[in-house]
DNA sequence: ACCTTATCACTATCCAGTTAGTTACAGGAG
DNA sequence: CTCCTGTAACTAACTGGATAGTGATAAGGT
């Protein structure tokens, strides 16, 4: 009945880290199941398990590659935070999933791996030099700056449902994402500005 | 062997739904287990069916009682947002579970209540009066300013596990709770004061 | 007597993980 | 080229334990 699928072990893999990725930001770990990701992909179940180990190291896998690819496409190169919420927004606007994996992934994996503690500590180190050149504010901590900026970036897409509701426009239509933008980037600005 | 349970009905349902709501709060709908909660209350699991429905019922339970007691806890009578900001703060440090119970809620089960919404509408009413009354900002719309404040006040306790590994102190001390909750409220009166 | 509250033992289902294979293909021998 | 053999990729069917939900019944209170 179906074609089987061609034996191509890296392709299959990426298929089911896809799926995968699907599946666990929809669902969280507990959630998830892994048939449903077998399927989603089109491979036999019994693969994940070969390739992957079990479903905690699935999940592992597809946080390891969701969290590499959101430091490689948000940059802070110059502890320009602006810059940052902006460019983040975009992202996480582009790929919801990004977000909730991160969430989920808090809520039911806490531990960091040492290169996620390695990529925000480069992260505060641009913020400390930033505030030190007087870019930005230096009476807020880089640590906290950096955390309300991040927060801030996800404010209208993660706000709550019934907040949604109560303002009634469509949240998410493309005019009022464009105006979300502009808000969110005019209060980074006076959020991070040295006072003057 | 262990001492029969008091006849009492709502003392027993107040068992339930207080064991559910750190049940749902650590592992959410999915992971939770309802012969835990019947464990942890104490009660028959039996009494779960009896007097909340099913699970899906149970957990409705939990976040509406949850909802209401952060809008009673959390007022925001004349649009004061930095106030706002302080209390709700203190309100959630003090009860992690009231944020996780959110979130939660805000992935597994997103259709929000009629009065969740009217809760919201209100506070962005306060929000759209303040502006208007030159107490606010007026140049971000009033739900965009909300939702950006509703976050900044999480941001230090739902930081990435990463980002608190990454800046090394002890980020839940008591003295360092402090020192961010100045740095939020300094932010958050950053964002929400009206361009001079 | 009756109703409410609570208990216990049970079931049907779901689901992560496994057992036991089969099929495609590469590379070498004839 | 053709046959043979070993190995990597893949599949189907199954299992055991966990888990949401239930039926039947007991006991307290009025």
């Amino acid at each position: 009945m179906s074609a089987p699928r061609p034996r191509d072990a890296e392709a299959t893999k990426a298929l089911l880290l896809r799926a995968a990725t699907e599946e666990f930001a929809e669902y969280g770990l507990a959630g998830a199941r892994i048939d449903r990701i077998a399927d989603k992909a089109g491979a036999n179940k019994r693969l994940i398990y070969v390739y992957f180990g079990d479903k905690d190291r699935l999940f592992d896998a597809v946080i390891d590659d969701q969290s590499q690819a959101v430091t490689e496409a948000v940059p802070l190169g110059d502890g320009d935070l602006v810059a940052f919420a902006a460019t983040r927004f975009d992202y996480v606007l582009a790929r919801p999933e990004a977000r909730r994996i991160a969430v989920w992934r808090a809520f039911e994996r806490a531990e960091p791996t040492d290169d996620e503690v390695a990529a925000y500590r480069s992260r505060l180190d641009s913020v400390t030099e930033a505030q030190r050149a007087g870019r930005l504010r230096a009476d807020i901590p880089a640590a906290d700056l950096f955390a309300l900026v991040l927060r801030m970036t996800e404010s209208w897409l993660s706000a709550p449902p019934a907040l949604r509701a109560a303002a009634g426009d469509a949240a998410m239509s493309e005019s009022r994402l464009k105006e979300h933008r502009a808000a969110l980037l005019a209060a980074v600005r006076s959020v991070v500005q040295p006072a003057h």
